[in-house]
DNA sequence: ATTATCAAATGAACCGTTTCATTTTTTAAT
DNA sequence: ATTAAAAAATGAAACGGTTCATTTGATAAT
C-alpha cells in the first residue's frame, strides 16, 4: 500500500509538504503541490483515514442508533440526519439495535472507542434502562424520539400526549365512545406519553376504562394480535386509537377479518404518518410527525456541539404532531 | 483520556503486558493480569480502536451500501447479513446512497480508506456505471441483488427473469391477456431482468405489446404515475405486472381511484414480497425474494473473502423466488 | 552451587498520518 | 551586494495501540 511517505519520495518533498497539500494548507508553492498531485495520480494514492483519525482526534464520522429499523418512521428520522451532517462533511454510520439494550450497548461501546465523533440515538427501552452506559459518553450526543428518564441531554421530540389527545378528542367529536387504545411497550416513553394523552381525553369526556387498554409492540403483528384480544375481550367497539401506523395496520387486519368495516363503525387511528398510510385502505388518520425535521434537527444540535467551542446547557425541542384526517374515521350517528 | 501507558502504570507493569491482557495472551500471569484488570476497571479504561486498527491493520468492521432505506427489503437485506457478521464479531455500518451514484462512490471511498474489512454493496445503477472505482476495490467485496455488468466478483442474487416469467404465466393461465407491465428504471438490472420475464411469457403466447410497457422507478409514487399513465394511454387493461411491491402499491392507489377493483378485472402481481404486502387491500401476489437469507448468504461469502487466505474464483449464487398466490388475482372468465 | 531450559515480561519499532518548532529559501529593502 | 523579513519546506515527535526480538526470572537437572 502506498502511504504518504511513497508519495513525498517520488514528487520529491518532504512528508511534510504532501501533508500540506492533503490539508490544503497555503504554505505550499503551486510547483511542489502539483508534483504531489502528480505523484498521487500516478501512484493511485489514497490517504489512510485511520491514521489520519488517529492523529486529528478527529474522524468526520457520526453514529446514529435506532431500535427498529423496520418500522419506516426511522429511516426518515435518519434521512433528515444524513441530508445536513453528508453536506457539512460528515459521514453516518447506521445501527440497529433491533429493540435489544445489549445491542444497543455494544454499538455504543464499539462507536464511542473512537470511531465516532458524535452520536445520535433514538433509544430502545427509556423506562428501565441503566443509564449509567449514557452517562459515560463523552463525545457529543443526542438524544431523539423518545427521552431517557434522568439523562440530562440535548433532545429532539414530539408532544405524544398533545398529539394523541387530539386524536382522540377527533374521535370523540366523531360520535365515538367505546374508543380502544393499541399502543407499544411499557418501556418505550412514546407509547406511555401516547396513552397519557388518550387518557386525558377519555377522563375528560368519562369515558376512561381500564379495560380498553392493551399493551404491545409497535408492530404490525402485535398490532393485528391486539385487535383480536379486542374482540376478543371487548367484542366490537367503536372506534380504536393505536399508538403507532404499523400498530394500525395489523389491527386494520384483524378489523377487515372479523367482517368490520369502518362503515360499520370501527374507526381508527393512527400516529406517525409513515409515508404508507395514506395508501392504506381506508387511507389512514393519523397523528403527522414531522419525521424528517425532526432527523434534521437532531443533527444540528449535534453539528453544534461538535464544532462549536463554547458550551451550553442541553437543550429540548419539542416539536408538534398534526392530525391528518383521512377516511379511517367515521362519522358516527 | 486514559490510555495504555496509563494502565500499565497503575498496574506497575509493561505496555506490552497490558497489551497481551487486552488480546488474551495466556503467557502472563494469573498475577499480573489481575492487576492489569483492576487498573482497567479503577481507570474505567477502554482501547482506542482507532489506534488498534492502525497497528493490526484490521477493522473488524463492515460496510453495506444499499440504494433505497425506505424500501423495506433493503433493511430486510442488511438485517440477514447483520445477524450473521455481528455474532462473528464484525460490526455492520449501513450507508445509504440513495439511487446517487456519486453519493455510492462517496461512501466507497470513505469506508475502503481503511473503516472496514469488508463491503457488501447493493449497487444502484448497474447499466451506465464506471465500474473504474468497484475494480479500485482491493478488500473482500461482495455484490447483491443486482449484478454490475462485467465486474467479476461474489455475488447473490435472484433469478428475476424465472420469478418475472412464472408471476405473468400465472397472469395469464387467470385467463388475462393485457398485461401491462410497470417496471423499474433502466438503468437497473433488476428491472431489466423482471422486463426480459414478462415479455418472454407474453411472446409465448403472442400478447407481447411494446405499448404495454412502462419504465419508471422503483417506488409507490412512481407506481402511481406510472399507472395513471397507463389508463391515459391504453384505457383499461386486464392485468398489470409491476417490478417490485412499491409500485404495485402505488398502483393499487392509481387503480382505485379510477374506480376499477379487482373484481372488476384489474389484476395485480408484485415482485419482493415486503412485511407489508400481505396487509395490503386485497393482499398481494407477489415473487417472494428469500431477502433475509440472501443477506446472510452474502454476508457467509464475505466472511470466507475476509478470514480465508485461500483465494477463491468469484462465486455466484443464484436463489429462486416463489410466487406466493394471495387475492389480488382474479379469474378472469 | 552451577547450568540449561523454559516461561514471562519488557520496551523499542512500527502502523500512516498531522503538527509545529526549526531550518532553508525567496523576496524586498537598502 | 548585503541584510532583514517573510514565506516555504523540513523532519522529528506524537496519536494509542500491537508485535516481536531480547532480557529477565523461575524451575529443573546435574
Amino acid at each position: 500500500m502506498v502511504t504518504i511517505k511513497g508519495i513525498a519520495k517520488e514528487a520529491g518533498v518532504s512528508v511534510g509538504t504532501v501533508s500540506k497539500v492533503l490539508n490544503y494548507d497555503r504554505t505550499v508553492t503551486v510547483k511542489n503541490r502539483n508534483k504531489v498531485i502528480e505523484a498521487i495520480k500516478k501512484l493511485n494514492y489514497r490517504p489512510n483515514r485511520l491514521a489520519r483519525s488517529l492523529s486529528k482526534g478527529k474522524t468526520k464520522n457520526v453514529g446514529f442508533i435506532i431500535p427498529d429499523i423496520s418500522n419506516p418512521f426511522f429511516p426518515e428520522l435518519v434521512r433528515g440526519a444524513s441530508d445536513l451532517l453528508l453536506s457539512e462533511g460528515y459521514y453516518v454510520f447506521l445501527c440497529n439495535s433491533d429493540n435489544d439494550p445489549n445491542k444497543e450497548d455494544m454499538y455504543i461501546n464499539d462507536l464511542t472507542s473512537m470511531w465516532i465523533d458524535g452520536l445520535i440515538i433514538a433509544p430502545s427501552d427509556t423506562e428501565n434502562r441503566d443509564i449509567g452506559i449514557f452517562k459515560q459518553i463523552l463525545l457529543p450526543f443526542v438524544v431523539v424520539d423518545r427521552e431517557i428518564k434522568g439523562l440530562n441531554k440535548d433532545l429532539v421530540i414530539i408532544n405524544n400526549k398533545k398529539g394523541a389527545y387530539e386524536a382522540v378528542v377527533h374521535l370523540i367529536n366523531k360520535g365515538h365512545k367505546k374508543i380502544a387504545i393499541l399502543t407499544g411497550p411499557k418501556y418505550a416513553q412514546t407509547a406511555q406519553y401516547r396513552y397519557a394523552g388518550w387518557k386525558k381525553a377519555m377522563e375528560e369526556n368519562s369515558l376512561f376504562d381500564d379495560k380498553l387498554v392493551f399493551w404491545g409492540k409497535f408492530s404490525i403483528d402485535s398490532g393485528y394480535n391486539m385487535m383480536r384480544e379486542v374482540f376478543k375481550s371487548l367484542g366490537k367497539v367503536d372506534a380504536v386509537f393505536t399508538c403507532n401506523d404499523l400498530i394500525a395496520l395489523g389491527a386494520m387486519q384483524a378489523i377487515e377479518e372479523n367482517k368490520f368495516t369502518i362503515s360499520d363503525g370501527i374507526s381508527i387511528v393512527g400516529f406517525d404518518d409513515i409515508y404508507l398510510s395514506k395508501f392504506l385502505k381506508p387511507p389512514l388518520t393519523t397523528v403527522k410527525q414531522p419525521t424528517y425535521e425532526m432527523g434534521k434537527t437532531a443533527a444540528k444540535l449535534l453539528l453544534e456541539r461538535m464544532e462549536n467551542i463554547k458550551e451550553c446547557l442541553p437543550r429540548k425541542i419539542v416539536v408538534e404532531g398534526k392530525l391528518i384526517v383521512r377516511s379511517s374515521v367515521a362519522q358516527k350517528t
